[in-house]
DNA sequence: TCATGGTCACAAAGATACCTTGTGAGCACC
DNA sequence: GGTGCTCACAAGGTATCTTTGTGACCATGA
């Protein structure tokens, strides 16, 4: 699946390292290791790839512009592992004195990353010292009941119902998009709207019953007539496979696949007379505000975009 | 920047893996290791992230709850990784009898490695053996001079000016976005439009002169009196860093942000009466079609989205 | 001219992590 | 009870990475 010449992460970070400072030594104490370490590192990068990425001289480096390519595609992926790295992170974090959340699968999944790399940075920025985060990722009733209970100090819920007794704040929305295959004749750029009885007459690739996209899709599509699935799959990674491989249509998360989206890999379909948009809302216990402190923090942060 | 609880790329696609086939021992078969080697390598995770992963059981292995969220942030990560990878092997890619292209920096960074997975994928599923590509990044006009000189067989080039004698085809539009930090502001939601007229005075991050944005910005302000730039940065992800910083408005290429607009890093802001898209081709000699083969397949690929 | 501080590369030795081979145990199906 | 599947444990070799030590080159300033 992952060629034999893509890099070590860590190769990749060094890489950005030096670009930005522009020496190899510099950028080796920064990560904490050896100028040598790094200079071998470099090499066995450029063995790999087949093309000097570094211009060494005898007052610095700088990158080739093969380098400079390699290091654009490098910044992808070190930012989508940054957000790896904050979800790990809120799941190692101590329990003492710190912030325990909660969150609906949906949110921990395509959202808190984001924001709690985005708090970071932004603490990081004003000189104050991060804030260890320790989550749970669980369904929406269930964090209601963490927060009630006090297990949390702060949940993240979809849905419309209001948990009774809690303050909450919109944070976002998630919305249901349909998607097909580059090869399915409604990705033709002249047939890209369908309307919803359309839609419901076609054999869709769905979610397991039960989940929640699944449960939006057939509250909106409720009305109309229905198609049996043509494919019923568990994950939504399975589903956009399927989908990409020429399946049929099917409803996804916009947040799992915007990349899909960017690379052409599935094509988006405006559908007519249909709203498949959830809101997201931080909850809590106690006053109109969030707790003071880390949570009353996180919750600016994720409102603010 | 990147901690050290997070795993290693081949890691990260082993539990992939293991999540699509459901055994430690069939994933390991697939990537080419031993059975004893996958359940390492799982084992070595899970202490990193402090949870189990993986459910073992006599016969197969599940992930748990908190080995699927690991396993959706992993996608994202490999996804790019994939696109890196997609990027390196044409680098490196034997010149005879393959496909030789050349692309512009903005085409070859954000683009180019998402058409060059769809286009293999694609290929794969249709029992195609995949075609390896070859690529040189450079500035339009070495480019439209490569493919003229037969040197390449295809080329990707911005700008509106049709190189003469080539033919083209539009395969996207390059949008510059004018951004903000989220402590900026116009980044408050009901200032997140301003005038061209306000923007041209208001001091902005460049890129320095003769870079393809900054051309592209001062042509569309020219008619505009202009503030005199705050800072002047050679890299796009330089000028990114200090927008995030707060330093000031910045235009920068769509793609070059979108993780950053999704992460709430950086805050878009909408700018009336000016018009800063750029249009994308692919141009060749000869015929009005591409030339047959893989180059053909390849445009088809690019302009279908 | 010479000293100093900076850059990077080469070489050898140590530590560490990884992978493979070999083995064992539990479960399901025939 | 045999066969095939699952995974885990242990031992050994190998490869890699890292550190230590050294050398060459360049710019700056005395």
């Amino acid at each position: 699946m992952i060629g034999p010449h893509v890099p070590d992460l860590r190769a990749l970070e060094l890489l950005v390292v030096v670009s930005r400072t522009g020496s190899l030594g510099a950028a080796a104490s920064e990560l904490g290791i050896t100028q040598q370490a790094a200079s071998s590192r470099v090499r066995t990068m450029e063995a790999l790839v087949g093309e000097p990425l570094v211009a060494r001289s005898k007052r610095g480096s700088e990158l080739t512009p093969t380098g400079e390519l390699v290091v654009q595609w490098a910044d992808r992926v070190l930012d989508a592992a940054q957000e790896l790295d904050a979800g790990i992170a809120a799941l190692r974090a101590d329990r003492r004195g710190h912030l325990d959340i909660a969150a609906s699968l949906t949110i921990a999944e395509h959202l808190l990353p984001g924001w709690l790399v985005g708090l970071r940075t932004h603490q990081v920025q004003r000189g104050q010292q991060p804030t260890e985060v320790r989550m749970t990722a669980t369904n929406s009733a269930r964090v209601a009941e963490l927060v009630e209970s006090g297990d949390v100090a702060l949940g993240f819920v979809e849905g419309p119902e209001a948990p009774c007794g809690l303050r909450r704040r919109l944070v976002g929305t998630d919305e249901l998009l349909v998607v097909v295959g580059p090869q399915h004749p409604w990705s033709l750029r002249s047939r890209r709207r369908v309307s919803a009885e359309t839609l419901a007459a076609t054999p869709l690739v769905v979610r397991e019953a039960g989940s929640g996209t699944r449960t939006v899709l057939e509250r909106a599509l409720a009305d109309l007539p229905r198609a049996t699935p043509v494919l019923e799959l568990s994950s939504t990674a399975a589903v956009r496979a399927a989908v990409a491989a020429g399946a049929g249509p099917a409803a996804v998360g916009a947040h799992a696949v915007r990349d899909d989206l960017a690379t052409g890999r599935l094509v988006r379909i405006t559908v007519t007379g249909l709203d498949l948009t959830r809101r997201l809302h931080a909850v809590w216990k106690g006053g109109p505000h969030p707790p003071e402190g880390p949570a009353r923090e996180l919750v600016a942060w994720a409102a603010r975009r």
